[in-house]
Formats: structure tokens, C-alpha cells, sequence
DNA sequence: CTCATTAGATTTTTT
DNA sequence: ATCTAATGAG
């Protein structure tokens, strides 16, 4: 069979497995796209299954566009009755479908993380919730966090303080959602297992139309995303055969719920007779693999894997101890420059780091050096103001929701103020209804100035309602843009060209939406097409939030690729420079001790991923001290760095190094373990000295002290260290000591502690 | 109502 | 260092 021929036996078994669930523990670069879409092929293929009754599911659009292409692609049939989408996507899907049956408006809207946030500051304001003490974005994540779980604010028990304020705004949040026809991205998927949980007999008629459930990423599940599956597949029946692929050792989005003892959870719900391990690496030469492997075996909990490849040795995994991140940064980009002028195209080679932050200096280097670069995760597209406006507008023709009306009621501005607004909430708690409805029923009978202009708004929206009625998707966006008054508006503003042209990127993008989903360019943009469950105007929206990641790919640019660590998660590149392994930063310090150790393993398995996007070159670095927040911190190799066998890498000999070398030659050891140990112990002295750094001519370094550790001061005597404060800082840092005369905060910097023993 | 200044915070992020 | 959100003057 011609699919089959060029997969190894591992992955061959995987795709071959009969229609019973299954788990593939597929490690990095290990073929696992390839896998799962050979898999559906495979089904196809031998009559086990006809697209309709295919049901896959991705975490990222990306993911989602990847695979229906490559489906399309090997296949050559049509693939459109098969499900394949991102858990959001399809959930939408269905909910549109069956609204009515899940209580919903057939208008409902998505709401994103910004919509819900302001949404749930404004419930707390009316509320009169001092939102100093409750922080609206932990309210945020603490209602979203009930949702993974499946909580309702009912279903909280009654607690105290914070939490009953959470409870309360929790409440008033799902009745105004409720009432406005909105729903947030948790809410898509709850939703949805309510609904089939309330009809079992349309949860069967799922179960039995998806004879077989496909799951990508699996490691990266959240609480809700499993329940949603579950409900999908009926796992007591075995009327669908749930295929998930996932890699525990690559599961990095813990903070964000994502659970990897979904993984365990599903071999023993679901009886799991089949576990496949695919551990044949096909991107990464062996030294960056070996690398890879022994640092990720200091985790615990791991359903046990080790990586192999049949490529050789490779290049060693280099080391570079940098004395800062200029130092980092430049070389670096003489690096890549150095590579360049050998034959690499600058497009091979990406810089990744812990956090954005990071980023800035290696641009400026890149910058002045002329190579050009690309940073991902930057402002996405639907993100733009300008063009959030105008969605806000599109929604409001559709579904008058506060959300939207507040965003745009000022927007351009027409003198609808605070003030005035706060008038219009007023009258609408009052009465119980929307922004909206309190607008339209209640602005006859006042003589106010700015409750006039709130009229006018009204008409303009309704007009613009009438206008684009019968109106094809692409004139309907175009039309709004002029009549919002958004386009006059913001070719005035500061930077009217980017505004401007994205405004007309928005028209483009909608054109495209017709084209992409064989919409006839004529056809009304607000009439549901009969095969479908939404209008082109529903769909348009609903893509603009759940897909914000459409932006045009600038992927045929050369250019160096800059990103951090998590999103460079899923690629591959010959020349990996990985940055900051510093104690501090990566690993980056968990706040609580509670889940400390765990926090630790999940920044391994960052590192474990960072270092297997490497396919030829892996560089590592560190810097003695790096500017971080406008504040100079002194730092130190990585606990992680000492977990990378010496047999897989190479120090690179930095200038820090040779400096290290002339000035203080007892620091200098070819051994980078040792080395390691020693310039970050040692009192810097002379070395840093001649490296001019500042702030290390004082006698007292923060960096030697630590609580508990007594002290001499000229003026107050002996005394004891209680806590040190941004003691990484090297400007800012102090101690709080307890001497016989009092307890003194000190800054280290200008007071002269002499440490005693 | 709008514009300007200032305090405060700043791991990681998709949907 | 730099961005955002929240106050205060014009």
C-alpha cells in the first residue's frame, strides 16, 4: 500500500491500529502530523470509515490548516463532510447548529480574553467592587478557571472575601452573557458538553456519526477539553474509537490548565489497549539529541521515552558563558552573519528566549548589523484597534451586545463621554436591559446633549443595519468602514498608514473568507445558507476571534526567525540559538513552594523543547548579568546547563571568556562544569572591573549575601540578615538587617556591609 | 469631554 | 525601559 511504504515500522503500526482507542506517544520530530493524517488516510482508504464519520481535532488553527491540506493532498477527493478544526471551531460549529436546544440566542456571539475582560471590569464597577484589592484579571482567571471544571457560579459553594466577591461577579457575569447572547471561549466548550449532557440522544447521534475521534496535541488538554472528547465518543459504548497523540515530555501550557494527566486519565478510562511509542528522531543529529534526552530524564512522572536517530554525531551542543547580553546578543549575530557569508540562508537560523523581553537587544544588534529578521507573536492582526472597531461594528449589526457597544458607541469619538455612557448604564440596570435596549426604547424623552448623540448612534447603526441587509460580505465591510466614520478617522491618526492600510486588509480578508468557503460573491452577507448553520457575516466574525492567527505569513522573506520558547513549539530550524539559560530566568522561579518542584519539571520540558528545534546547530548561552526592566541584574549560568552531559558539547570560548583568562587566571578552566561554578561563586573583582561593568566596585555585592547571614555596618554594628529584596538587582538590591539598635532596609549598593565568617 | 501626566507592572499564550 | 491604565487639569 502506497501510503505505508515510506513510514518506519512504529509509525506504520500506529497508522495500521484497528478502530479501538489508542494512544501514540510520539516524541519530538518523531512524524506525529504524519502520523495521524496517514491514520485518517489509512481509514479512508480501507473502507474502515467515510469522511463524515471523521471527526479531528487540533489545539491551533495552524495545526487545523496544516492537515486539511496535507489530507487534501494525499487523498486528492473531496474532505469537506470531515470535521477537522480546533476544539473551539468545532464546538462553535455545533453550537450554531443546535443554539436553541443550548439556550442560546441563534445570534449568539464569541467574546475574546480582552472583550471578557472588559466586560467583567464593568460588572465589577457597577457592582462598586473596589478593583484595587480584587485584581479583575485574577476574578478573570478564576471564572474561566471554574469553567474548565465545569463549575457554574451555582455550583460554588458559598466561601469568604475574595472568593465571594468572585462568586458574586461570577454570577452577575453568566446572567449578562446570558442576557446579551455572548459567550467566551470556555464557555464554547461547556456549553457545548451541557447541551449533549441534556440530550442524550443527540449526544448518541454525535457519538455514532464520529466513529472515529482523532486528537492532536494531546499533552496540551485542558479539564473541559477531555470532558468535551468524552462526551463526543460515549467512552462506555465503544461506538467511536478516540485516537489521541500527544508527548507528556512536550507539555508546556500547565499555567494555562493544559493537564498531562489527561494522558494517564484516558489509558484508564477508556481502557486503552494500544499505546504506540514513536522515538525514531528525524530532525535533530545525535549530539543535540542526546542532550535533549538527558536533560529531560531528571523529570519524574514520564510515561518513559528515549529518543534515537540513525543521523550522526552532528556538531557538539555549543556553550557560550556571555558577561552580558549585548555580549550575548552580538555574537550571536556575528554568528549568524559568519554562517550567512558560508552559504546559510538567514531563514534557517532562529534566536529563541524565555521571554519577550529578551528580544529587544538582539533586534537592535540585528538591526544595526542590516540582517533581517522576523519576530513572531507579535500583534496579531484581529488584535489592531482599528480593525477590533470595526468587528465591533459588524457585531453590532448582528447582535447588539454591551460589549461591542461600548467599544465603538465613542469610536470614532462624537461626544459620547463617560458621563453620558455611565447615564445610559444606568437606566439600563435600572430596568434590567442591555446598553442597547435602554438606548432604544428610553432616548425620546430627553433633552440631553449627549444622550441626543447616543441617538444618532442608534440611527446610524440601525441605517447601516437597513443598508447592508441584502449586501454581499465584502461591500458590507466596506461600508461600515466608511459610515462608522472609522476610516476618516483614523487616516487622521498617528499612524495613519498602517491604520489605513489594515482597514483595507479587513475588506481583502473578508473577500477571501467568500472565496475560502465557496461563498458566491453576490450572496447576502446576513442570510444563513442552507447547508450551513451560520450567515457569511456570523462566520466572518466568529473567524476573526477564534482565528486571529490568519495573518499574512511573511514566510517567503530570508530572514532570521526570533520567538520565544513556547512558540517555536511544533518547528524546526538547522541553527537554534537558545539564550538566557540563567539561574532566574530559565528556569524562570515559581512563585508558591506548594507546586515548586512541578513548576521545575514543566521549565525542563521548556528547555527539553527549546533545544529539539534544533536540527544541525544547537547554541546555548548565558550572560554574568543582563539588563532586565530597565534595572542591571546580576545573573548566573542555569542549574539546567549542569544537566547537559560534557561528552555532547563544546565551550565556545566567549569574549568574556578571554577576558576572564588575562584577568583572573584561576577562573579560566577548559571544564565547563567547573567553570561554571567557579565565576559564579567567585567575588567578580578585577575581572569585572577591567569588562567595565558598573555597580561591581563595591566592596559588598548583593550576589554574596543571603538571609540569615550576619552582617557589619560601619554605623549600626552587627546585625542579621532577615530578607534581601531584588537582591538579583544590581542597582537596586537591599537587605532588611535586624541590628541591636533596630531593623534597617539598606540598599547594598551604597551601604557597606562587611559580611562576617 | 479630551488631552496630558503619572503611578504601577512586567514568564510563557491559543482559542 | 516601556507599556498600560487610571487620575487630574483645561
Amino acid at each position: 500500500m502506497n501510503l505505508l511504504e515510506s513510514l518506519n515500522p512504529k509509525q506504520r503500526e500506529a497508522v495500521e491500529l484497528p478502530a479501538e482507542h489508542a494512544l501514540i506517544l510520539a516524541g519530538a520530530g518523531s512524524g506525529k502530523t504524519r502520523v495521524l493524517t496517514t491514520r485518517i488516510a489509512w481509514l479512508l482508504a480501507n473502507s474502515k470509515a467515510y469522511p463524515s464519520q471523521i471527526l479531528a481535532v487540533t489545539f491551533t488553527n495552524k495545526a487545523a490548516r496544516e492537515m486539511k491540506a496535507r489530507l487534501e493532498a494525499m487523498l486528492g477527493t473531496d474532505i469537506s463532510s470531515m470535521w477537522v478544526g480546533t476544539f473551539h471551531a468545532i464546538a462553535h460549529r455545533l453550537l450554531r447548529a443546535h443554539a436553541v436546544e443550548a439556550g442560546l440566542p441563534k445570534a449568539f456571539q464569541i467574546i475574546d480574553q480582552s472583550d471578557q475582560l472588559s466586560l467583567i471590569k464593568r460588572i465589577m464597577k457597577e457592582a462598586g467592587i473596589n478593583t484595587d484589592e480584587n485584581d479583575p484579571k485574577a476574578v478573570q482567571a478564576a471564572i474561566n478557571h471554574s469553567k474548565e471544571h465545569g463549575l457554574r457560579a451555582s455550583d460554588l459553594s458559598a466561601g469568604f472575601g475574595k472568593f465571594e466577591t468572585m462568586r458574586g461577579v461570577y454570577a452577575a457575569y453568566e446572567g449578562r452573557c446570558r442576557r446579551e447572547g455572548l459567550v467566551d471561549f470556555a464557555e464554547l466548550l461547556l456549553a457545548c458538553v451541557d447541551l449533549l449532557e441534556k440530550n442524550p440522544l443527540l449526544r448518541e447521534h454525535y457519538a455514532n456519526r464520529f466513529k472515529f475521534i482523532l486528537v492532536d496535541e494531546f499533552q496540551d488538554t485542558n479539564a473541559l477539553q477531555y470532558r468535551w472528547i468524552k462526551m463526543l465518543s460515549l467512552p462506555t459504548k465503544h461506538t467511536s474509537a478516540v485516537f489521541c497523540v500527544g508527548d507528556d515530555d512536550q507539555s508546556i501550557y500547565a499555567f494555562r490548565g493544559a493537564r498531562v494527566g489527561n494522558m494517564a486519565d484516558f489509558v484508564n478510562e477508556y481502557q486503552v489497549r494500544h499505546i504506540v511509542k514513536l522515538e525514531q528522531n528525524y530532525r535533530s543529529t545525535s549530539h543535540i539529541l542526546n542532550a535533549a534526552n538527558a536533560v529531560i530524564s531528571h523529570n519524574k512522572d514520564r510515561m518513559g521515552k528515549n529518543l534515537w536517530t540513525s543521523a550522526g554525531k552532528g556538531d557538539p551542543v555549543a556553550l557560550y558563558h556571555a558577561g552580558d547580553d549585548r555580549e550575548e546578543a552580538l555574537s550571536i549575530v556575528q554568528e549568524i552573519m559568519s554562517r550567512r557569508r558560508s552559504g546559510t540562508r538567514y531563514s534557517d537560523c532562529a534566536v529563541l528566549y524565555r521571554n519577550n523581553a529578551q528580544s529587544r537587544i538582539i533586534e537592535q544588534l540585528l538591526t544595526v548589523n542590516a540582517v533581517p529578521y522576523r519576530i513572531y507573536g507579535g500583534l496579531r492582526f484581529f488584535d489592531c484597534p482599528e480593525v477590533k472597531d470595526v468587528m465591533a461594528y459588524l457585531r453590532l449589526l448582528v447582535n447588539p451586545d454591551d460589549v461591542s457597544l461600548q467599544r465603538v458607541i465613542n469610536q470614532p469619538p462624537r461626544g459620547i463621554g463617560q458621563t453620558t455612557v455611565a447615564r445610559i448604564a444606568n437606566r439600563a440596570q435600572e430596568s434590567g436591559v442591555g446598553l442597547w435596549q435602554a438606548l432604544v426604547t428610553g432616548l425620546a424623552e430627553s433633552s440631553d446633549a449627549g444622550l441626543a448623540r447616543a441617538a444618532d448612534f442608534v440611527h446610524l447603526i440601525e441605517t447601516l443595519r437597513k443598508e447592508c441587509e441584502t449586501l454581499p460580505l465584502e461591500k458590507v465591510v466596506d461600508t461600515v468602514i466608511n459610515e462608522s466614520g472609522l476610516k476618516d478617522y483614523y487616516s487622521r491618526a498617528q499612524d495613519k498608514d498602517i491604520r489605513t492600510e489594515n482597514l483595507s486588509e479587513l475588506v481583502s480578508a473578508a473577500a477571501a473568507f467568500c472565496q475560502e468557503n465557496d461563498i458566491d460573491s453576490n450572496e447576502s452577507a446576513m442570510r444563513v445558507l442552507p447547508g450551513s448553520e451560520m450567515s457569511p457575516l456570523d462566520g466572518f466574525i466568529a473567524q476573526a476571534v477564534l482565528e486571529s492567527d490568519s495573518r499574512g505569513d511573511t514566510q517567503t522573506a530570508d530572514a532570521v526567525q526570533l520567538m520565544t520558547v513556547h512558540s517555536s513549539k511544533g518547528l524546526e530550524f538547522d541553527t537554534v540559538f537558545l539564550t538566557g539559560l540563567e539561574e532566574g530566568l530559565f528556569p524562570h522561579p515559581a512563585k508558591d513552594n506548594e507546586d515548586a518542584l512541578q513548576a521545575l519539571d514543566e521549565e525542563r520540558r521548556l528547555l527539553y523543547v527549546a533545544m529539539t528545534r534544533a536540527r544541525k546547530h544547537l547554541r546555548i548561552s548565558w550572560c554574568e548579568q543582563r539588563r532586565l526592566y530597565g534595572d542591571l541584574r546580576r545573573t548566573g549560568a542555569s542549574s539546567f546547563l549542569q544537566e547537559i552531559p560534557e561528552t555532547e558539547t563544546q565551550r565556545i570560548r566567549s569574549r568574556y571568556d578571554a577576558l576572564c583568562a588575562v584577568t583572573n587566571s584561576e577562573t579560566w578552566r577548559y571544564s565547563p562544569r567547573s567553570s561554571w561554578q567557579n565565576t559564579s561563586r567567585q567575588t567578580p573583582a578585577m575581572r569585572d572591573v577591567a569588562f567595565g561593568f558598573p555597580g561591581t566596585t563595591k566592596e559588598a555585592n548583593p550576589w554574596n549575601l543571603s538571609s540569615g547571614d550576619k552582617v557589619k555596618h560601619r554605623k549600626f554594628g552587627t546585625g542579621t540578615v532577615i530578607k534581601l529584596v531584588n537582591a538579583q538587582s544590581i542597582n537596586r538590591a537591599s537587605a532588611w538587617v535586624q541590628f541591636s539598635c533596630g531593623r534597617k532596609e539598606l540598599l547594598l549598593s551604597v551601604a557597606k556591609l562587611e559580611k562576617m565568617d
